[in-house]
DNA sequence: TAATTTATTTAGTCAACTCTAAATTAATTC
DNA sequence: GAATTAATTTAGAGTTGACTAAATAAATTA
């Protein structure tokens, strides 16, 4: 099964918007996600169909199948160790990279890959401490820490919440911080034990001890 | 002015055609370079010449242009930048490297390439030996020596010969030598001064003193 | 120079990927 | 449940880059 750099392309976004729920994936959100008409996203659809890499019930979203999953992830081996190399060996900075990445993540060389994998000693974890799957699609899972336990300055990703319900996510949500957010610990008080965070590399919060221990990180 | 990746390829493969030569090149002559049919070459000449890379006289070839030439020799340039990081850094045989590096050469990313010459430490010339165009297109010109004057086991390639005459490149071609071909010294005999050739890491080759004498090659 | 051969271009077609506009299906509201 | 709105698909068209077949220009040969 051999794709196009657009499918390809396509086959990421879906791939990424699946992440996390289980329900199928609409036309609109690829087209938002490929900031493509959705006029656009149907016909590659119907073509991935066809390719078997997704499940395509027509007015009703795709599901990504098993093949496709592992299309998906070579694609995203191959972005996220073109990070680590643009970041450890060219110096680029880690939010000047995607773009690169974008286009490098399309040359099709199994063994430019492999050598690469090699060079920069077999990461695990991109710039953006991103797991990066291995040559069969499997990832390293990292294990989650209770944002109150991490030290200043460490960072991560919030992945889940301990308390689930509508008002924890709501009062989340009201802080500026959501499931997703990259954040980074900028400080913790000594006097209540509550934290400054900093989320998305922009925005400062503070946070009770009671309301960090309630979120999942996965650490970077 | 921006080109598309086969745009980029039909240009190289222009430059590379009208190289030494100072006449026109032919429709049928980029077709096969290019390995596509004439009539595609006609369309991408034409538009070649509305981007004012080219000069196009239907009928009478191409000539490309000063600007077409600096653009062509950037494309030159990122191709043998990438050749020397996968022969230096990936372990890429000589050999393994061109058509990797035919995909790499068309990543659209200034910085990445000035962060890749700096990382390599500013290379002249790449893995065969061909010289690396400078950010401007300027290459350096690396001296020529008669190829007796070559010690045992140096490389290079045939760049001129001082008697150009018809009998002498007759005799050249007799004995599997051309112009462009690259070549190592693998022997030099004491008694006569003659010289063992090894000519494009296949053929090998004696000729005598007189005959090396007459060639000039561009060391590597 | 006329006739033939070769080189090149034009015309028409195709595949991939995009778009707008129109039609259709699904979801929501009254 | 019917009507309206939103989401999605279909139809038709444009661009890029390739092709084959046919037409035409240039070069070669007689």
């Amino acid at each position: 099964m051999t794709l196009t750099t657009a499918e390809e392309n396509y086959l990421k976004a879906i791939y990424h918007l699946s992440e996390g729920g289980k329900k199928g994936v609409s036309t609109n959100d690829v087209a938002a996600e490929m900031k493509t008409k959705p006029a656009s996203v149907s016909d590659m659809l119907r073509k991935l169909g066809e390719k078997e890499v997704i499940e395509y019930r027509k007015y009703y979203g795709v599901h990504i199948t098993d093949e496709g999953k592992k299309l998906a992830l070579q694609t995203i081996r191959k972005h996220r160790l073109w990070e680590v190399f643009l970041v450890e060996k060219l110096n680029f900075a880690w939010d000047e990279v995607h773009e690169v990445a974008e286009e490098l993540e399309h040359i099709q060389s199994p063994l430019l890959i492999q050598r690469l994998d090699a060079y920069l000693n077999y990461p695990k974890f991109d710039p953006h401490g991103d797991p990066i799957p291995d040559e069969f699609g499997d990832v390293k899972a990292r294990p989650r820490v209770a944002l109150n336990e991490m030290e200043v300055d460490q960072i991560g990703q919030i992945v889940a919440v301990k308390d689930s319900s509508a008002a924890f996510l709501k009062h989340l949500d009201k802080m500026g911080a959501y499931i997703g957010a990259r954040i980074k610990v900028l400080d913790k008080v000594e006097f209540d034990g509550s934290l400054e965070i900093l989320v998305d590399q922009k925005k400062t919060l503070f946070m009770s001890k009671d309301v960090a221990g309630n979120i999942l990180v996965m650490q970077s």
